[in-house]
DNA sequence: GGAATAACCTGGATGC
DNA sequence: TGCATCCAGGTTATTC
C-alpha cells in the first residue's frame, strides 16, 4: 500500500521525467479518479492541456506537480496551481512510451512532450479507485517553510494544507508532536495514522515502528513519557528510511514504482502481516487484532500495555 | 471540539 | 464449477 516511502519512490522516478514537460493531452477514462477535483472530466482535460509541469513535490502521501501559469487561476495569480495526486490504496503513476499497452484499471492518461526525453505519457492506474487526481490552487504554507520534499517553494495545494509535515521533512517539529501526543487520549496507533498529527505513516509502518519501539498499539498516547515518544519517533524515521532505501513495500501488484517494478521492504517486515509467526526478537507469536476496521500486528510479549 | 465509526471501492482468496 | 462472503486500508463524512 502506498505510504510515505512508496510515494517518495514514485516522486523520485517521476521528477526528472515530468519537470519542464508540457502536457500535450489528457484523457479521463473514469471520472471516479477525479473525486478530489473541483470540476468534471472535461474541465480537468481542458485546464491541464498545454500547461508546463514545473517539478514534483510530496508531503506525506500526497504528491503534486506545480504547473506553469495559464489555468483558471490566471497568470495574475501569484501562487498558481498544481496537479495533485493521491494514490489511495492501489493507485499507480506509470511512465510509459506513447505506444505502450493501456493495461487494466487505467483511469487517466496524461500525454507529455519533454524537451530532452521527447514524447511520453503518465498513466494513472488504480484498481480500487481510492486514489485521485485534481487540479488545485497553491496556498502559502502555515509555517512559511518549503512545502515538502522536492519543493523549494513555501506553497502547498489547498487540499494538502491541513496535512501535517512528515517525520522525514526537515521542517518537522519534534516538540510539537510531543505536545500533541500529551493531549491525546486515543490509542497511539490511531494517532500515528492521523495525517493531521504526523503524515506519511500508514498501517504497515505504524505496526513496524510500534514493534521496534516496543509500544503496544492501544497504549493511550497521553500515557507515553517523552522519552518513549522520542524513541517511537526515531523508530518511525528508521523504518521509513529503510523502506525508502529498499524501494518500498510490495505485497502484490498494488504498489510499483513508475517503471512498474516492485519494492523489497516486504522481506524486512517484523510484525505487519506476520500474525502467528514468531516474533524476530523474542520468538513469541505475533498477534493479529482487528483495530479501526483494519488489521493490527504486534508482539504481546515485547509490546506490553 | 474531540473521539470513534462507517462508507467508499475492487478483486483475490476462501468456503460451501 | 459457481456463487457468496470476507478481507485489504486511506480518507472523509457522520455520529456520539
Amino acid at each position: 500500500m502506498p505510504e510515505l516511502p512508496e510515494v517518495e519512490v514514485v516522486r523520485l522516478g517521476l521528477s526528472p521525467a515530468v519537470t519542464d514537460a508540457v502536457i500535450s493531452g489528457v484523457e479521463v477514462f473514469d471520472s471516479r479518479a477525479l473525486t478530489r477535483h473541483d470540476g468534471d472530466a472535461s474541465d480537468f482535460e481542458v485546464r491541464l492541456g498545454g500547461r508546463r509541469i514545473v517539478g514534483a513535490a510530496r508531503r506525506g502521501k500526497f504528491l503534486w506537480m506545480p504547473l506553469s501559469p495559464g489555468g483558471a487561476a490566471g497568470a495574475g495569480d501569484p501562487a498558481g496551481e498544481a496537479l495533485v495526486a493521491h494514490l489511495g490504496m492501489s493507485g499507480q503513476l506509470l511512465l510509459r512510451a506513447p505506444g505502450a499497452e493501456d493495461g487494466r484499471h487505467l483511469r487517466v492518461r496524461v500525454g507529455l512532450e519533454h524537451p530532452e526525453h521527447g514524447e511520453m505519457r503518465v498513466d494513472f492506474v488504480d484498481q480500487r479507485t481510492f486514489g485521485s487526481l485534481a487540479i488545485d490552487a497553491l496556498v502559502p504554507t502555515a509555517d512559511g517553510a518549503p512545502a515538502g520534499w522536492g519543493s523549494g517553494e513555501a506553497l502547498v495545494p489547498s487540499q494538502v494544507a491541513h496535512i501535517a509535515r512528515d517525520p522525514l521533512d526537515a521542517a518537522f517539529d519534534d516538540r510539537r508532536l510531543v505536545n500533541v501526543l500529551a493531549r491525546k487520549n486515543s490509542a497511539i496507533k490511531r494517532v500515528l495514522l492521523d495525517q493531521t498529527v504526523i503524515s506519511g505513516v500508514g498501517n504497515i509502518y505504524a505496526d513496524e515502528a510500534l514493534w521496534a519501539a516496543r509500544i503496544h498499539p492501544e497504549t493511550a498516547a497521553s500515557a507515553l513519557p517523552t522519552r518513549s515518544v522520542n524513541r517511537l519517533l526515531a523508530e518511525v524515521r528508521a523504518v521509513l528510511n529503510k523502506a525508502l532505501v529498499e524501494g518500498g513495500t510490495s505485497f502484490d501488484a498494488q504498489y510499483v514504482n513508475v517503471n512498474g517494478e516492485a519494492g523489497y521492504f516486504a522481506h524486512s517486515l517484523n510484525a505487519y502481516g506476520r500474525g502467528g509467526a514468531p516474533c524476530p526478537r523474542c520468538g513469541g507469536p505475533i498477534k493479529r487484532d482487528s483495530f479501526m476496521n483494519r488489521s493490527s500486528h504486534f508482539c504481546p510479549r515485547c509490546q506490553r500495555r
